[in-house]
DNA sequence: GAGAAGATCTCCT
DNA sequence: GGAGATCTTCTCA
């Protein structure tokens, strides 16, 4: 088995998230999320996100300009917007394009790749594709809140997003977004093929 | 300052 | 397949 050390993995540049938000998410797929808590390294595939804009995007937070809450979504590409919802969830989404314009990818499921013990501990939960497939059981897994809202992914420190050792060939598939009543038509959601951890076909 | 909705998950039937 | 949990954030008065 590989060595789980964080050196193993770099983090992805600046320049791969200051590019458009529906070029970043696709490219997301097939991509490590890393994590590292203390001397433990957590890392999952990515398999399923969504893409969010701005002011052309109805079902994004952006939609109706910067508050409070979405500021994060305006910074430059490469940053964690961490939000919390339904009173129990913190979605995991990922900054894109240039600084001064919103853009953001949520995270929707992961492939669990190393620290599935970790993931099974903060979670309550053994059955490993029930681990991370869904917005709100990934950031669970990973312990991921509201203190990572608007960390820098390119440091390489508590998160990052790296390539993965072997990269594989895959299908992507497009569909509309899941759980939103504004914008709900655009087909801003993507998969890989097959993978049995996206979380709704 | 109040009211409503929400990029979800889990449990129950 | 459906509803409840639970609380933050936004909107409007």
């Amino acid at each position: 088995m590989a060595q789980m050390n964080k050196l193993d993995f770099r983090p992805l540049p600046r320049s791969f998230y200051t590019r458009r938000t529906l070029t970043v998410a696709k490219e997301l797929l097939g991509k490590y999320l890393i994590r590292v808590i203390g001397r433990h390294v957590i890392a999952g595939k990515i398999v399923e996100v969504e893409a969010y804009g701005g002011e052309d995007d109805p079902g994004s937070h952006a939609y109706r300009g910067m508050t409070p809450r979405n500021r994060v979504m305006f910074e430059e590409g490469g940053h964690a917007y961490v939000y919390f919802t339904y009173g129990k969830h913190y979605c995991f989404n990922v900054v894109t394009e240039r600084r001064g314009v919103p853009g953001a990818v949520l995270v929707r499921a992961l492939e669990p790749i190393y620290g599935i013990e970790i993931m099974q501990r903060n979670r309550g939960v053994r059955e490993i594709l029930n681990l991370t497939n869904g917005p709100g059981k990934l950031t669970q897994a990973m312990r991921i809140t509201k203190e990572h809202n608007g960390l820098d992914l390119t440091e390489g420190r508590e998160i990052f997003i790296s390539q993965p050792e072997t990269p594989e060939r895959f299908e992507v598939v497009s569909t509309t977004r899941i759980g939103l009543r504004q914008g709900a038509d655009k087909p801003w959601r993507f998969y890989i093929k097959g993978n049995k951890f996206v979380s709704k076909k």
